[in-house]
DNA sequence: ACCTGAACACCGTTCAAGT
DNA sequence: ACCTGAACACCGTTCAAGT
């Protein structure tokens, strides 16, 4: 398949989610990259610097698909929001999907999801100093059970059946979450 | 490291953890293993079928090491037993521990853990229909944040925090248990 | 500036051969 | 029965060379 032989760091990092998404994360090298470029894969290196800086920029990539909610929406449905667009993430592309739980959080477009979320929980009446560790809790419940859900954790069970763990998972935050702030659940914000 | 040249699919398995443990999932190869073994790595494969085979059994034996609690605790205190278990497994095995989120829970270790979790929720009340989803999302909650503590998700912040981070996750399982289940909470078991 | 050819060390895996 | 030698296809990566 030829291609042009120009690529550039954004080109390579859409092939590589694409070639995960095709041929699963063992089939993502770089030379299965650059053969879809139409380039070899010693080309790759002038834009990434090795296989893992690739990894890290596909999950990068995987991330940036993860669109914020509408603010005007009350919080819970904000939540409810950010964690079906993250299935739906998991679900377009179930091979890179569970490296989000794998790398340290740090990066600009990780720092800008988790910022939406501290911005909901403030609204939701969490207080200043229990923000960060609901979001940890939360990001960790949602991140695993997408993670678990397209690799194969939950084999045996059906779709409808994962769709009402889901909504079970949403409900005992909903219902839990007053027990681990410090005393309010469903105040307004303070700022 | 010369060594005893008779092995068996236990010590391949066994030295296949060490290796993980030692130089990460990455270093784990059929070389490596067989290296320690005092073996070529050709001789791997008479006991296991491949490096995927070599993974299962490897995972296996970690899943094997989470023993469960004393059957007398609480059923509250029993999950938190477990939790810390598995807490324990993880940060014994960093490089091993996040595959347990990745692959199907169908081997008869993994069964039989879930069934000791099966019984502790009867204990606690969780009505039968309830409970292979309680199990689903709590096992969802702990592995996935035993993942992230070990694979440096949460590569920031201290022990200390993450122990505190754990235990708000266990109050808030234990505030919404009964929002998920069909009414109840804390009676005894029915059977 | 960007891509290529050739080369290196290292994978997983097979198969016939040894003992 | 169990391990070994030799071989194959395929990795990631480097470096000098091309345009």
């Amino acid at each position: 398949v030829p291609r042009p032989r120009q690529i550039d760091r954004d080109a390579v990092l859409a092939t590589g989610l694409e070639v995960a998404d095709d041929v699963g994360l063992d089939g993502l090298t770089m030379q299965a990259v650059a053969d879809r470029l139409g380039v070899t894969p010693m080309a790759l290196y002038r834009h990434v610097a090795n296989k893992s800086d690739l990894l890290d920029g596909v999950v990068e990539r995987l991330l940036g698909e993860i669109v914020p909610p509408d603010d005007e929406l009350g919080w819970d449905d904000q939540l409810i929001a950010i964690g079906r667009a993250v299935r739906g993430a998991a679900r377009r592309h179930p091979a890179v999907f569970p490296l989000l739980l794998q790398r340290p959080a740090t990066t600009p477009t990780a720092k800008r999801a988790r910022e939406r979320v501290y911005a909901v929980l403030r609204k939701a009446g969490v207080p200043e100093p229990s923000v960060p560790r609901v979001e940890r809790i939360l990001s960790t419940m949602v991140l695993g059970f997408a993670a678990s859900e397209v690799s194969g954790r939950f084999h045996s069970h059906s779709r409808k059946v994962l769709d009402a763990d889901f909504d079970a998972m949403i409900e005992l935050i909903r219902a839990g979450l007053p027990a681990v702030v410090g005393g309010a659940g469903d105040r307004q914000a303070a700022g």
